[in-house]
DNA sequence: CGTACTCGGGAGAGCGCTCTCCGACGTGGT
DNA sequence: ACCACGTCGGAGAGCGCTCTCCCGAGTACG
């Protein structure tokens, strides 16, 4: 028996006479034999392993409990159950990998050079990141979570942030609500701007000509401060959307103290439909991000790329819906 | 110049002549050249990757949104954030994986076998899991979160469930609480199980001979429920010892309902020190888990039985503390 | 019955590295 | 001046697999 036919026969290429396949089969069962992954990736190219890289803006490396609270955000869950429903069918796993400095930038990529991932998948929530550019150049094949920064020829997945936006500001505006405001994202973050702007855009269409707003920062301690900005700038405030709903919940905790019952004083609608959503009380009106829906498609995209290098660039947008609960 | 030099000055084995040194790295820098990891790991017999593996219940495939679920769970950033730590300097990268049925176990640990990672980082949540027995048998260098269900060889990091219960016994008795109740994990889970023995145990040094639980499975909804029953069952309680966080955010919201103010009315007090506890309102009074600092020391016990397989087993327990917050 | 073609197994190269040997060269001691 | 020894580069095997040839046997057709 030559190492070929065992070869054809664990791989299931070519044909090979059944008789001789059970044979085979029996006795690797028999040795306990298993292939090695390493001299396989050595001819065949393929190490089956995509790489899942955070890139998220600099801090100090002495703050180590931030290395945990990146993972802790709960988008990180949802997007890693969204590829394992479409890597795991195919054998695929994925590599965790931080980006928090230029240096890890450079080690990472320097890292997948060596062809230690047939691919990428990037979460990028820091502004202005090199990244995305840096992959490409690499000739690594890539799929983005959202818009890359500066236009680069790669693909991404990403929800309409403007038509978000709108959803919620039809909705506030169907219920009556006419002294809207909204606690906004970080400016410097393109998901941050788009949904103010989309905001913004879609009141303007209802005849409000001007939406107060406060920068949020995308955490909860953010939202607290913008929300008690916002009541202070306008007392009388009836609505308000909240960029995402980590800030939201912050800001309902800040209208109870206030003494403003919502939805009936004050209508609150969130953004992401995130974990914060149900855990909020009242439990929180949102509009919903189908991240696993997307994260199962950053697999796909990055599985064909992979299959063919040739396979051009594509960006898929996802739609957002309204989660109607409690505070609106 | 021949290979194996170049392999030299590379890995920085033996001496090299500096002057080679410099045109080598010269030429390494100019061409771009990478090493080939597969081809280095083929020889010697190293992945720099470690699988990081969260076992959990059975569940049916269909239910895909609970493949998010799990990575949700803040535990599972706290865990990577500590891990990082420590592989990151060492240029060890984490493998993801899920054990969520017999057969993804199965091939798991196939995989495994195959040389795709150097060792394994199991975090464990299903209830007598065979994964722990299964990679040791298989040879392979194992660390658990957490003691094994069945008396097994192999290294772990935990922490005193029981006087992590103690400390919540005591705090909530020095408050001056008399009548105290709690939730409890899953009966089946040795963290469940122990919290509640532990507080019992504790309670009764109190001179509290009963203390009436409800089982929460973990869950906040499961909390919230299990409010209900132990305020249908003992509506003057002044005292709530929640075996987790999620937990306990549930148990919150449902007293606020009930019109009973924490923490004057009745105390609370969590479990684990999670992300909850500060979403929670009144901020979660709670037995702090040091979740970073074992998964870091995982990391370090790990690597120590890659580097010498001869390495002993060991356990390391940790401490819990008390962090007094608002609610109790 | 002979030829052309198909089907399936074997031989062997080669993937890109590391590492053990070996040998060349330089240095110091006798 | 010669030899022993230490230092450092080169040659080449070999890690365990896949895959391209090649060839023998079986089959169909003229």
């Amino acid at each position: 028996m030559s190492r070929a036919t065992v070869s054809r026969v664990v791989n299931g290429t070519r044909n090979v006479d059944p008789e001789i396949q059970r044979i085979v089969q029996e006795a690797v069962a028999a040795t306990g034999y298993v292939p090695n992954r390493a001299a396989r990736s050595l001819v065949t190219r393929r190490t089956d392993s995509v790489a899942l890289i955070f890139s998220v803006p600099d801090h100090q490396a002495a703050d180590d409990p931030f290395l945990g609270q990146v993972f802790s955000d709960p988008f990180f869950g949802r997007i890693v159950g969204g590829l394992l429903t479409v890597l795991r069918p195919r054998g695929v796993h994925p590599v965790l990998m931080l980006a928090d400095s230029d240096d890890a930038r450079h080690s990472l990529v320097s890292t997948l050079r060596q062809e230690h991932a047939d691919g990428v998948v990037l979460v990028s929530i820091a502004p202005g990141d090199p990244l995305p550019f840096m992959l490409t150049e690499a000739g690594l094949p890539t799929v983005l979570f959202g818009r890359p920064p500066t236009p680069t020829p790669v693909s991404y997945v990403d929800i309409s942030q403007q038509a978000g936006a709108r959803l919620a500001a039809d909705h506030l505006v169907a219920r009556g609500c006419r002294r809207i405001v909204t606690i906004a994202g970080p400016y410097d973050s393109a998901a941050g701007q788009e949904r103010l702007t989309g905001f913004r855009q879609a009141m303007a269409e209802h005849g409000v000509a001007y939406v107060p707003s406060v920068e949020g920062g995308f955490t909860q301690k953010g939202g607290e401060g913008a929300m008690r900005a916002l009541l202070a700038e306008q007392p009388d405030l009836d609505g308000v959307f909240v960029a995402n709903d980590l800030m939201a919940q912050g800001a309902l905790l800040v209208l109870r103290d206030f003494g403003r019952r919502v939805p009936q004083d004050v209508a609150v609608v969130g953004f992401d439909d995130s974990s914060a959503a149900l855990a909020a009380r009242p439990l929180l009106t949102t509009v919903r991000q189908p991240v696993e829906d997307m994260a199962a498609e950053m697999a796909r995209l990055l599985l064909a790329l992979i299959d063919d290098p040739e396979h051009r660039t594509r960006s898929v947008i996802f739609k957002t819906t309204l989660v109607a609960r409690e505070s609106a």
